[in-house]
DNA sequence: GAATTTTTTGCAACCGGTTGCAAAAAGAAA
DNA sequence: TTTCTTTTTGCAACCGGTTGCAAAAAATTC
């Protein structure tokens, strides 16, 4: 139906390899010859086909966006952020949704049967196994919001979880309060991990201060909420470091359930620092993740492996920063 | 690098043809045949290029997913319901982010090159010219959350958004409620448009009932907060329609900064029972949109002009249903 | 104007598959 | 066994492009 590239030379009456060459920067033709190509073109409507070109550059510019993480606001950020870096390099994001997926490896083989030439891993819940699959495969491909490791096997970017769950710890240390707790996400996440490892080590250093803790069942304001509830029919902690906003943001429900005032009777911060933690009505303090420059960061690192498939794997961190708001009592 | 159809035909020691006839099914292979190329596919650990075959069969099972909404949680919603009914007919989600795109007529482009079986448009807010453009092409294209109009020119799946503002003026009047106010999305996106038209239809039944209306400069919390915050410098009405929930819960953070109790001072009705409506801490009475039902409805729909390109276009319009949670008073 | 260099162009093979067609092989009927 | 059907297989052309190479054309130098 559509017009091809045979069509054109035939109109134009040139061969093949001009209308070929007149559609490939880079590529050596004369301005007459360009302007008849294109020409003949216009009026045939012809634009290239990506996917035969594909076939002898090997280069098709898909990217594989994996995640499996569909239920947190934060990820709405993260998917926008992304699509536009990659749109703004003329890549293109093949998005598959994790979720319900039984077999991992089915994604990895469909991913190279779509000849990607990157994929972009966004999960910090996904095993490194995941990751490394691709590599295998010879597919460049980068983690983002991955467990950081000093021999990371693929590239990394994202932050030190545990160097966040320290700063939470100093944070809470520092505004006086003596019973602290951990209300983590998913106790498998290599980042309710990090972060409980990075938060018990600093507090250890206070021995005045006691520590609890306990998990969700997932990241989402239900688990969080529940979670919650269940803590309130015992004794509270005088403050709860929360894995993720959206958990804090249901436990924040629960506490005002169970009759108690933030920040007063008990305290929260959260993580991650998504938009809907400066809501108004909400105002969690809460720790900032730099998700806008580890996004710009992936995609730049993905686009710089496309011309340098072996690059040797690097972790690339950022810092987090607190973000005060309403609920936590003010510093000493 | 990855072993081809050739590789697996001359390890095999079969022709070519009989390769890639054991992996297409409905083709004719005896069973001999093709357990002998198996082994020597798994052997080379072959798999089949997606990309060279949609060359001949001119199905590439890539189907573009288009929106310019990725600020509102309930798109989250959308893409998970989206990317996972795709997947389980096989077929593979290519994102684009219409947000900063200065001219969607090279996205139309850009999928033809990417020869895309067919486009689903999400959105409310692009003009139907943007649908019709795939439509000129010969792609497949539905436009979920569209306009219904009764002559569609494409196919569209959603709902009655004129029906939905006859909804919610039925409800506020039934309420008892005197002065009644639409505070609508974006005034150009043509949901906006539809819902004040169908409320005010209905309110025209009831002379008794004064009515206005104003709009936000977006589906965002601060654009409703915002607008409600002007309003307040003003006479308030008694009830709010809003065009989305998250423009409500805008509204409702503003209600509270400005002294007033809901729903006993002043009530808000939402749209779309987005997942966080129902938090406790929010528990928003709202307009349900059936999604769920939407979206499978598009992809089947979808699945189906795959088989028949042609198909009449015809609008698929699911009811919406009201959902009564803590921000209106009691009915009578 | 001839010789030399540089640029432009077309030929033909190739990228990794599929498929219509006819020949070969296998199975059924006589 | 022979003949007729049916199934399986391979050949070769094709899908829509790109590209190395050598010939042709244009530009430069003497």
């Amino acid at each position: 139906m559509a017009a091809t590239l045979k069509d054109v030379a035939m109109k134009a009456g040139v061969s093949t390899s001009a209308v070929s060459r007149t559609f490939t920067d880079g590529a050596s033709v004369s301005d007459k010859m360009r302007r008849k190509v294109q020409k003949a073109a216009a009026e045939l409507g012809y634009s290239p086909n990506f996917l035969a070109r594909s076939l002898t550059t090997r280069r098709t510019k898909l990217i594989g966006l994996v995640s499996n993480n569909f239920h947190n606001p934060i990820f709405l950020e993260v998917f926008d952020l992304f699509t536009r870096g990659l749109q703004d390099r003329g890549l293109r994001p093949l998005l598959v949704n994790l979720s319900n997926e039984t077999d991992p490896e089915h994604s990895v083989q469909m991913l190279h049967q779509y000849s990607v030439d990157g994929v972009i891993v966004a999960s910090s819940t996904l095993p490194p196994a995941f990751s490394k699959a691709f590599r295998d495969k010879r597919i460049p491909v980068v983690n983002t919001f991955g467990r950081y490791s000093s021999s990371p096997e693929v590239h990394v970017v994202g932050i030190d979880n545990a160097e966040a769950g320290r700063m939470a710890a100093r944070e809470l240390i520092e505004r006086g309060y003596k019973h602290v707790a951990f209300l983590g996400g998913p106790e498998a996440a290599t980042s309710t991990q990090d972060r409980l490892k990075g938060f018990l080590e600093e507090l250890a250093k206070c021995p005045t201060v006691k520590v609890s803790h306990s998990f969700a069942e997932q990241y989402s304001f239900q688990a969080g909420r529940s979670e919650m509830l269940r803590l309130g029919q015992g004794e509270l902690a005088e403050v709860y470091f929360c894995g993720d906003d959206v958990l804090s943001i249901g436990v924040l429900s629960a506490i005002k359930d169970l009759g108690l005032r933030v920040p007063d009777d008990i305290g929260v911060i959260g993580f991650n620092d998504m938009e809907m933690s400066s809501w108004e009505n909400i105002a969690l303090t809460t720790i900032h993740q730099p998700i806008k420059q580890i996004i710009n960061s992936s995609v730049e690192l993905m686009a710089a492996m496309l011309d340098e498939p072996d690059r040797y794997p690097e972790a690339r961190l950022f810092p987090c920063q607190m973000v005060e708001r309403n609920t936590l009592r003010p510093r000493r």
